[in-house]
DNA sequence: AATGAAGTCAAACGGCTGCTTGAGTTCACG
DNA sequence: CGTGAACTCAAGCAGCCGTTTGACTTCATT
């Protein structure tokens, strides 16, 4: 068939690596990195409590691994969104590309859930190797800043850094609180029907008509 | 002196138990439940670590009481910053005296900041023991709907429930995040100043000009 | 002074933790 | 077929975990 030599031993090897990053990644979804247990890990990988140091080294750096994954899939796809908007875009256009990520992966459940939870939770907990990928994130923060100063140039930079911050922070909230289960029994639309506004709100502040 | 007996056995007692519920509190802040030992308690407490078995049961009962006395006085600071409000207020005024007792507890620091800190964290995790108090958490979000109702009376009630949530949700997390060690170097002023339009804005949802 | 309740403490317990070891299996390659 | 690298596995390691125990101190009461 193909010329690549198929060598089943490391085809193995690789499936029990990505079966045990599946399986760190759900539970550091679910409870996050303090509560993680060798065994438990292993077991639910179907793997021996051996290949987590054969294959990583030692539990933390699996779970280093397994952070890391999620965050660069979610900085990817966080990109993608916001790339997409050129200059002169809506406040509600801006929210809705925002959440867009995280209302995907609530839609979709599954893995793309189980990355956005443990990225939200590594926002509460930052892992030490966070520096790495510091750059990609603070290009997120550039890209919303970048649409935000076009389409509310009366209010300060400072205020809409706080605000972007602001709203990373709820939808992160809305993923890993008990209030995620709720929606993620919605559809995408309704999802972001009901969180457009409130993005949309928090950019823009209060209207001064008080 | 005093008609009251003095007997200093129970009073050391009492101090016994404070200081861990106090030691408790605080660790609770910084790593949540499930990084907290009981040897680390009772070091940072200066007990031994009997003494947790002798007063508490057990450090998951150390734990419950530690959470309860916290949430307990978050809902009444909650609960006394809703109820000064009148029926016509501004959703300023409104976004204020929701942000009220976190923007306190970010600018004393201490104890406050703490019992703020673990109360978002009970958020994400609920422990078993929180259907005692779901009676005062629902009086503080019916307190705040009733408000979001006179002042906005043209959107659904099920968005403002949703609205109430997101912009609970918001604020626990900037007390989690590490945000949150950045808001507390400044002044109740200035967070006041920073976070009011956000909450005001996500309340309002975004305006139709878009 | 004797009594006994209240509280403290060092030491120990079984159990679970992350990690290592050495033998065993699988399989490409000469 | 023999060799050796890649991988798996049961068993065991030291260390920390929450909890218990029984002797000890402290002190109001009689």
């Amino acid at each position: 068939m193909a010329t690549e030599k198929a060598d089943l031993r490391r085809e193995a090897g690789q499936r029990t690596r990505d079966g045990l990053l599946a399986a760190t990644l759900e539970l550091l979804a679910q409870r996050g990195q303090e509560g993680l247990t060798l065994r438990e890990i292993t077991e639910s990988a179907g793997a021996n409590v051996a290949a987590v140091s054969y294959h990583f080294g030692s539990l933390k750096a699996l779970c280093d691994t397994a952070i890391e994954h999620a965050l660069e899939r979610y900085l990817d796809a966080q990109i993608e969104a916001l790339g997409s908007l050129s200059g002169g875009v809506t406040l509600e256009e801006l929210a809705a590309a925002f959440a867009r990520p995280m209302v995907g992966a609530l839609a979709a459940g599954g893995q793309d859930l189980a990355v956005m939870r443990t990225v939200a939770r590594v926002g509460i907990d930052p892992p030490q190797g966070w520096d790495r990928l510091a750059g990609k994130f603070e290009r997120t923060r550039q890209d919303a800043l970048r649409v935000l100063t076009v389409a509310l140039p009366e209010v300060d930079e400072q205020e809409l850094v706080f605000r972007t911050r602001c709203a990373a922070g709820m939808l992160n909230w809305l993923v890993l609180a008990p209030i995620g289960v709720e929606l993620a029994a919605e559809s995408a639309e309704r999802i972001e029907r009901l969180l457009v506004p409130v993005l949309a709100g928090a950019f823009q502040g209060a209207p001064s008509l008080g």
